[in-house]
DNA sequence: CTTTGGATCGTCT
DNA sequence: GACGATCCAAAGG
């Protein structure tokens, strides 16, 4: 296979690809996010490749943000799909979410690390610690950083040509058999094997097989 | 390579 | 008042 883990994903277009259709942010948590798997993520002068999610799931999931209910904070979780979450972490990081339908479920995939298409140079002038360039985006807060997202984003509609976040499908479909594990940084419901991640790729953020 | 602890503040109880 | 869907630096193998 590929010599050390070089990166074998690539753009298969100039402009990136187009929006899923409405009906792909339809289905349960678990059985869209290993779907965005490969997805591009295109936020300003920056592309990236979407390479590992976490599903949350509001009600059936103690771990989710809205597993209580609405509240100010997660509003945005109880909207219709293909719109953005964005959340402060620890009072420090922001962290982003695709939100999936419909209006009143409570459901969002978060995006835990991505691969730097374009615009790597915007990327390193955000994240200026990031030695290597997997350290640029190999981590959910990391890679809100590296393209720009804060809370302002929050609501936004991914779908739209005019939106500042975009989610794009550029013909790369997802990993035939992605890597399954239990999600990261969270207490409880420890047991669910909602974290999904293109397997052998450099940027994810931990838990590659080893031998890679 | 691994482990450990500090930073820092919005959110919910 | 307590606790994070995290990141980073420092210290030890």
């Amino acid at each position: 296979m590929g010599d050390h883990g070089e990166r074998v994903t690539g753009v298969r277009s100039a402009s990136g690809g187009q929006p899923p259709d409405s009906s792909f942010f339809d289905g349960t948590p678990p059985q869209v996010a290993p779907r965005l798997l490969n997805k591009v993520l295109a936020a300003d002068g920056a592309t990236a490749r979407i390479v590992e999610v976490e599903a949350y799931w509001g009600a059936h999931d103690p771990a989710s943000h809205a597993y209580r209910g609405m509240t100010p904070r997660n509003e945005t979780m109880f909207g219709p799909g293909g719109h953005l979450y964005v959340y402060r972490s620890y009072g420090i990081h922001w962290c982003a979410n695709v939100v999936l339908g419909p209006p009143g479920e409570a459901a969002a995939v978060l995006l835990r690390a991505v691969e730097p298409i374009s615009g790597e140079d915007l990327m390193v002038t955000r994240r200026p610690k990031a030695r290597r360039s997997v350290d640029l985006t190999n981590g959910p807060g990391k890679l809100c950083a590296a393209l720009g997202i804060s809370g302002d984003d929050d609501g936004i509609d991914i779908t739209l040509e005019g939106s500042r976040i975009r989610l794009l499908d550029d013909g790369t479909p997802p990993p035939e058999e992605p890597l399954v594990t239990s999600r990261i940084g969270i207490t409880t419901a420890v047991d669910k094997q909602w974290r999904f991640a293109v397997p052998s790729n450099r940027w994810v953020s931990r838990g590659r097989p080893a031998g890679g």
